[in-house]
DNA sequence: AATTCGATCAACCGCTTAACT
DNA sequence: AAGTTAAGCGGTTGATCGAAT
């Protein structure tokens, strides 16, 4: 047995809303509020629409300054490197962007940004495939991606995808999980040694290569960061971490805009956290707007359990 | 000019969470 | 403490439009 319908669907209307609907319920939410019911809202105002579909309405279109499209290349980078640390949680991402709904920050990354990112990472691939033809080992990258897409979830690869895109950058030789240039949070977390963590603590071998990466300590480091901000603990990074993290958009916007367009794009990172960048130590407990690095165990672990599934860890 | 195809985005669906009784 | 209800959220769908053939 299903959960109870919101509303009688048979008298609801669906589908696009019309002008007049728009302007009946922005007069009104203007004038009364919300009234803090959104079940009883159309009734009130006379439209035949579900309250769930007025509040989506209200919220990611008629709202007061709304923005709609033309994403600022500040914008893009925020949305890569908060989607590569905390996934899909567009709420959260799209808190970072005034006048951005998570509906269209969710529409503009499915549509434009991943398709930038990992179109990019395909081309790379594909001249990487040309260059080592010769040999006979394929890069870990590739090896991983061709298991990835026998079970890990999409959101799951995606992420690993641009993680392993943006090492790559970093490190070509592979070490990047020690490279604490790319993960700044990675050589700190491998010193957590009583974090919960470590009891899940695996590594991905890759034989062909002699190299292992540890993608539970990469993946755990990055909430690691987020859980040591929110609560205090570890306090701010080094300046010297700090920079690292400017590395690391850097790269974003290498792979956003490509080369040759960055001295070109207002507000590039140059050095300095600047105006329109994320100030990422700044999400303490007091200023956190949103609470946005409160990560879930569970949520990454699911992703770490994926992975594990995967490579048999 | 007609058709096909892919991209975009508004809207819906259903699950989770939080608030309330 | 348990049950109920609505809000919030992310995934998905489907209509629309423009480009390509």
């Amino acid at each position: 047995m299903g959960r109870a319908p919101c509303c009688d669907k048979a008298t609801v209307k669906k589908g696009p809303w019309s002008p007049e609907e728009d302007v009946m319920l922005k007069n009104y939410i203007e004038e009364h509020g919300t009234g803090g019911n959104w079940i009883a809202l159309p009734h009130k105002i006379g439209l035949k629409r579900c309250g769930k579909s007025c509040r989506l309405r209200w919220l990611n279109y008629l709202r007061p300054n709304i923005k709609h499209g033309d994403f600022t290349p500040e914008e893009d980078s925020i949305i890569c490197s908060l989607y590569i640390s905390i996934g899909s949680r567009w709420s959260i991402i799209a808190a970072q962007l005034p006048g951005r709904t998570d509906n269209d920050v969710k529409n503009y990354w499915n549509t434009k940004l991943k398709k930038r990112l990992l179109g990019r990472r395909k081309d790379r691939d594909a001249h990487h495939r040309q260059s080592a033809a010769a040999t006979t080992s394929e890069t870990s990258t590739e090896n991983m991606n061709d298991a990835g897409e026998r079970a890990l979830s999409a959101s799951a690869m995606e992420r690993i995808q641009l993680c392993m895109q943006l090492q790559e950058l970093q490190n070509p030789l592979g070490a990047a999980h020690h490279n604490p240039l790319v993960w700044p949070g990675c050589s700190r977390a491998a010193t957590l040694s009583n974090n919960s963590f470590n009891s899940n603590r695996s590594t991905v071998t890759l034989a062909e290569q002699g190299q292992s990466i540890s993608m539970n300590e990469h993946l755990m480091s990055t909430q690691l960061e987020g859980g040591a901000a929110m609560d205090g603990g570890l306090g701010s990074p080094s300046s010297a971490e700090n920079s690292n993290v400017i590395s690391m958009e850097a790269e974003l916007e290498e792979l956003l805009y490509g080369e040759g367009n960055r001295s070109g794009k207002a507000g590039a990172v140059d050095g300095g956290v600047q105006q329109g960048d994320v100030d990422w130590w700044s999400y303490d407990q007091g200023k956190s707007p949103v609470g946005c690095w409160d990560f879930a165990p569970e949520a990454t672990n699911a992703v770490f359990q994926d992975y594990t599934s995967v490579y048999d860890i």
